[in-house]
This record gives C-alpha cells, sequence and structure tokens, in this order.
RNA sequence: GGCCUUAUCGUCUAACGGUUUAGGACGUAGCCCUCUCAAGGCUGAAAUACGGGUUCGAUUCCCGUUAAGGCUACCA
C-alpha cells in the first residue's frame, strides 16, 4: 500500500463538534498507526455559514486534544492551500473539464423555479430529484444564457447505469440504484463549489488514500463514487463512521446538551478524559482494558475494530473517566490546575504557599471528579467557613458541645507541632478525660473548624489547617453557635 | 413518502456457529471498611427487538416484520 493519507475536513462554524473530534481523532489515530500524513482541510464552501476566527479555533481545540495534523492551514504542505475558499479555480476548472466531456452540464434555473418543482413531485409522491430540464436546451441556448451571464450552476449527470456501489471498511459493500441519485449541483451560481466537488477533487488532488468521516456521509457517497468515475481517479477507501446520538438516540444535536468541545473543557474535563471517552464511542480494543492514553491508542486502532451502530454520549461514564484521569494526575500538574482554578475562584486574591496547596490536594484528590472541585467542595481549606450547614449543626452541635470543644482548643494549644498523631492523641486524651467517645468530638469539631459534615479524614484536615488555624476557628465557631 | 444504515443489560460494549448458567465497564441496589464524605473491596438486579429459515448446533449466517437513525438543498 502506498503510503496512508488522510484527512479531517471541518467546516468553520465556529467551534469543534465533539462528533467532529471523534472523525478527527480516528483519522488521526490511523494516519500515525500506519505511518501516514493527516491532513487538516476546511471546508468553507458555504459563505453564509463562516464565521471569524474558526479556524484558529479549531486548530487550538485540536491541539488541546493532542490532535497534532501534518499538513494544513498555518502549517503548509505541498498539497495546500488547505483551505477551499483559495481553490476556487481548482474547482472551476474541474467543473469545466466535466461539463466538456459531458459528465456535467450548465442549468438555469432560479431557487424558484426548482422549489416548485420539488412541490409538484412531492405532490406525486415521488423522490424529489432534478428533472433535467436544462438538457433538453439547445446547446446554442445555453451559449447564449452563458454569454449574456445568467446566473448558473453545473450539475453532474448521473450515467444511466443500473447502480452504483462502493466497499466500505465498516459496513462492507452498499448499493444504490442510480435512478435514486439527483444530478447534484456541483458549481454553485455564485462560483463555488458545493461539498461534494470540492471534496472529491481535493481529496484526489491531496492524495487522501482513506476518506474517514461520519455516516450522515453515507447517503452521498454514491455521487462522490460517480466524480471519481467520472475523472478516471482512482479511489479512496471509504470507512463510514457511526454517529454520535442524543440519550434520545438522534443525531447528536446542540439543542440536547453540550456539542462543543471547548464546552466541556471549560466544564473542567481533561483532554485525556474526553480522548479516550469518545475514542471508544464506536471502537473497542477487543478486550477489557479502558482506559487509554492516545499513544496507546496509536498502537491499538484499527478502523476494522470500528462498529457499525450508533453511540450515545453518556456523561456518567465520561464524569467516570475524568475522575481516573485525574486521581492519577501526576502532583505537579494537579498543582499547576489547581492554581488556575484559584485565579478563577472567590479565593484570588489571598496567597497559598505551594506546600500547603500540595496537602490539600493529597487530602482531596480521591474526592472530586473536577479540579474545580478541589475548591468548591472543601472551600473551607482557602478561607475560614463563613457558614455551618444547618442539618450538620443540628445533628452534632449539642448543648454540652461547646464544653467539650472548649477543652479540646485548650488541650490544642499545649502542642507543639500540628502532625496528624498529635492531633489523634490530643483528641484521645480530651475524650477519655471527658468520658467521650472520640466521635462526640470528632464531628463536632469537624462542623467547626470546616463548616460541613464531610471532607477528608478529621485528622489530615486539621493537620493541613495547623494549630493556631484550628484554633482560632473553633473559638470562632463557639461564639457563633453558641 | 423514497433510499441507505443500524438493532446484545438503562448507557458504552465483548462474543468473529459450539469453551456461554451471554463477559466487562459506567450507572444503580445491598453489604464490608470507617470519625463524615469519598475512595476501595465484595455481592445483586439488569440484555441478544420479533417471526421464519439454514445448521447436529445460532447473539453470531439468510429472509421478512418492527423500531430507531441518517440522507433526501445552489448546507456541510
Amino acid at each position: 500500500m502506498s503510503q496512508v493519507r488522510v484527512r479531517f475536513a471541518p467546516s468553520p462554524t465556529g467551534y469543534l463538534h465533539v462528533g467532529g473530534l471523534r472523525t478527527a481523532l480516528y483519522n488521526y489515530l490511523f494516519a500515525r498507526r500506519h505511518n501516514g500524513v493527516f491532513i487538516l482541510r476546511i471546508e468553507d464552501t458555504d459563505r453564509a455559514r463562516y464565521v471569524e476566527g474558526a479556524v484558529e479555533n479549531l486548530v487550538q481545540t485540536l491541539r488541546w486534544a493532542g490532535i497534532e495534523y501534518d499538513e494544513g492551514p498555518e502549517k503548509g504542505g505541498t498539497a495546500g492551500p488547505f483551505v477551499q475558499s483559495e481553490r476556487l479555480a481548482l474547482y472551476q476548472e474541474h467543473a469545466a473539464q466535466l461539463v466538456k466531456s459531458g459528465a456535467a452540464y450548465y442549468a438555469f434555473d432560479t431557487p424558484e423555479e426548482l422549489d416548485a418543482m420539488r412541490k409538484a413531485q412531492e405532490k406525486e409522491k415521488l423522490t424529489p430529484k432534478y428533472d433535467r430540464r436544462a438538457l433538453r436546451l439547445a446547446p446554442a441556448d445555453v451559449k447564449a444564457k452563458l454569454d449574456a451571464g445568467l446566473p448558473s450552476v453545473v450539475r453532474m449527470k448521473v450515467p444511466d447505469q443500473p447502480t452504483v456501489a462502493f466497499d466500505d471498511i465498516v459496513r462492507g459493500r452498499v448499493e444504490f440504484a442510480s435512478t435514486q441519485i439527483d444530478d447534484q449541483v456541483l458549481l454553485k451560481s455564485d462560483g463555488y463549489p458545493t461539498y461534494h466537488l470540492a471534496n472529491v477533487v481535493d481529496d484526489h488532488l491531496m492524495g487522501i488514500t482513506h476518506v474517514i468521516r461520519g455516516e450522515e456521509w453515507l447517503s452521498s457517497t454514491p455521487k462522490h463514487v460517480l466524480l471519481y468515475t467520472f475523472f478516471g481517479w482512482e479511489m479512496p477507501q471509504f470507512a463510514h463512521l457511526p454517529l454520535l446520538l442524543n440519550p434520545d438516540k438522534s443525531k447528536l444535536s446542540k439543542r440536547q446538551g453540550d456539542v462543543a468541545v471547548e464546552d466541556y473543557k471549560k466544564k473542567g474535563f481533561l483532554p485525556e478524559a474526553l480522548v479516550n471517552f469518545v475514542a471508544f464511542l464506536g471502537w473497542n480494543p477487543g478486550d477489557e482494558r479502558e482506559m487509554f492514553t492516545l499513544d496507546e491508542l496509536v498502537r491499538e486502532f484499527t478502523l476494522e475494530r470500528v462498529g457499525k451502530s450508533g453511540a450515545v454520549f453518556n456523561l456518567d461514564k465520561l464524569n467516570w473517566l475524568n475522575f481516573q484521569y485525574l486521581k492519577r494526575k501526576p502532583d505537579a500538574e494537579l498543582f499547576a490546575l489547581l492554581r488556575e482554578s484559584l485565579r478563577d475562584s472567590p479565593f484570588a486574591g489571598n496567597t497559598y504557599d505551594d506546600a500547603y496547596l500540595l496537602r490539600v490536594i493529597n487530602a482531596m484528590r480521591e474526592r472530586v471528579t473536577f479540579v474545580r472541585e478541589l475548591i468548591d467542595n472543601s472551600p473551607y481549606f482557602f478561607a475560614p467557613p463563613s457558614a455551618y450547614d444547618p442539618p450538620t449543626v443540628k445533628k452534632r452541635w449539642k448543648p454540652e458541645t461547646s464544653s467539650h470543644l472548649k477543652a479540646l482548643a485548650e488541650e490544642f494549644s499545649r502542642l507543639e507541632n500540628s502532625g496528624q498523631k498529635e492531633f489523634e492523641d490530643a483528641l484521645q486524651r480530651t475524650a477519655e478525660s471527658l468520658k467521650l467517645q472520640n466521635g462526640d468530638l470528632i464531628h463536632p469539631l469537624r462542623l467547626a473548624v470546616s463548616g460541613t459534615g464531610s471532607g477528608p479524614g478529621l485528622y489530615d484536615l486539621l493537620s493541613i489547617l495547623g494549630k493556631d488555624e484550628t484554633i482560632k476557628r473553633v473559638n470562632a465557631a463557639l461564639a457563633r453557635i453558641g
């Protein structure tokens, strides 16, 4: 096999869709696995949909996910340019070539005329399809209209053959009756190509060997097959990926939740978790392993193991994966993320030293799914409690509690260090002298220093806060709760 | 409506005719651990859409039905 060349070809609509991420990922994995080339191509042939800055956003988001392209915008490559609006002449030439060879023809119908035609067809329960009225025009008429500068399009002429078929790597042989295929517009009246023309021309010119894309393209693939045939070009291999679905099984859409990779990034998902998750929507290694880094995916990925049925984008599993990756993150990386998150929190103005934050991380890392929760779930590490959780107060704060806590604070004040063991021993001594169970002190003490009834082990908590802060907080609670 | 695709626990999936009382993971229920919340450990409930074939034997192959989805633009 010649060198593998694949591409991810999104439209610059402003953000990267998670389905797009999955498509990009599979292309990337396939390219890396075969020491091939992964190309990024921007399909901006619909001028109405163009969004400013979309390309930069796309590139950045892919990079965030760890997906680097080999050739593409801002990077170049021999097959460039990689933005379709910069390749218009190419498409126009190729469209003209098809007209010349008789595989395509000019048409001059207005949108209103086409609309009326379709309505009439639907009324008669026919498949809406161009009725080839332009083909009845005399060559001289066509020339006259063209010379007069009338708006025109180029349509492909579906040949009179029974079927168009192709072999798809994930779906096997797929066959369409030619009568079902429309004389698709290839070149629009504004001089821009449609997806079909641009896609085929570029894929050929860029030497694409495998077209790996979403299943929504399966139905238009016969048009592409026909185009390759018209040009006499070698056909790439096709692989149509199963769709990503909403919980109600419809195609994943904005309406039913977040679809932009950026949204997930903003929510605090780690790129490795999102990538791992999305990779497993439609693919698996064939055994029971579930956690894969990008490099491991490169080593294991094959198109043969891609499934055929759509996959629901399930947040629960993604959350779990994020938790797993967070739990395993090296201290230094988590530390950097916490610092970043802190800058964006109510505690942005405070200063904390590195050792302190590291201890917070170690106390909390198995209790959080997102970095943000290091702060949100345990604000008491960053400031004294501003309130005391009422249900916990009701449950743990008894009339005799204040005298107990006073005794505890007294005992703590004699401590020389703030180690877990010191606190534990001091608490035990106090419990003994008051003839109490440890729990009778532990729960109200936790409430007093943290304001809540849950969190890391009490002695860890105290040790991190330190002796002075602990006593200060106990006194504050005594004053405020009573 | 037409065409195309798909169909295993609620969800992601394993099984490439027999090693299957259909395996794993998430979620969920219970128990253990325990100073709380988690984490962790153990246990449980939970699926081959339906109907026909083919075969000694079908989750697996074929046909049909049903259901779901995609496409049906001078959008991609």
